[in-house]
DNA sequence: CAAGCACTTTACGTTAACGTAAACCTCGTT
DNA sequence: AACGAGGTTTACGTTAACGTAAAGTGCTTG
């Protein structure tokens, strides 16, 4: 969010062969338009879990979703380690005992709460944006100036 | 967004006298549930600005609207850096220069733009949410477990 | 075969946003 | 007079999330 260059929601889709199946790094990176660092980071972070061809790193659709999934967390403020808490509790739903699957469920709406306080600010702080914004242009208008 | 206590969006408002006018440094913590530390620090960054009494710091009813938009923001994920941006530019905008002027509204935009795609990501996230909780109430149904 | 990519590991550096500790003042009480 | 509750400054510590640099591997292309 510090960035100025207002960077794009998703992947740039770059429309390609949907069926490309698997990525390297370096694809990744570009996809998202974060460094291959960042991806590194997540991995040892827990996070991707990439196999490897040799020495390199191979991501398939399932990695690409989930760095998918961690960004638009992390746009949301959420921190790495509460995005993995609940990224690898989903992996380990099937075969998870009761205990998990409630803590699991517990964790879910600790987010779904956070989101709509989200929401509630977003709507608050457009308001706040808005009145500066006529004011701004009321200043101006003053000025002789055309908003 | 660290803390798992899901803290309230806005002050507890204490029900008290709106006529008080201004506060100690530890009422203000105590109505936004944060610590001493935190204020002084956003003062020192530039984003409050309490008079003294001596060596106290008294706030008025400015310097509390302030705090309350800034941790909006910090919720929002933006930095204290961008909040500062704007909200010195506001209290600049009266009598403030034409340029300064339009950077503000170009300013506003972004973060109108920023907003939007909080938005959306919030909207997706809220579902990916929903179909986790389905799935895991799904397997806990099948453990004889009622969700 | 040299050069140039794209990738790898290791490891130290950096920034934001505070936390924490020490040492001090200044009340109003006890 | 001693104390505790609140306030103050100064300054070093901490954490998350990467950035950056160095040094090496492996392919393929002029």
């Amino acid at each position: 969010m510090t960035q100025t260059s207002a960077p794009a929601n998703e992947a740039s889709q770059e429309a390609l062969p949907r069926q490309h199946r698997h990525y390297s790094i370096g694809e990744l990176a570009r996809m998202f338009e974060v460094t291959p660092r960042t991806i590194r980071f997540y991995e040892q972070e827990g996070l991707l879990a990439p196999y490897r061809e040799g020495q390199k790193r191979i991501y398939r659709e399932k990695d690409r979703v989930r760095l998918k999934l961690t960004l638009r967390g992390k746009r949301l403020g959420f921190s790495l380690a509460e995005i993995r808490e609940v990224v690898t509790m989903y992996d380990a739903m099937p075969d998870g005992n009761a205990r998990q699957l409630w803590r699991l469920l517990e964790i879910l709406a600790e987010k779904r709460d956070n989101l709509e306080r989200q929401l509630e600010d977003i709507r608050l702080m457009r308001k706040e944006i808005d009145d500066v914004d006529q004011r701004a242009r009321q200043v101006l208008r003053g000025l002789g100036q055309e908003a």
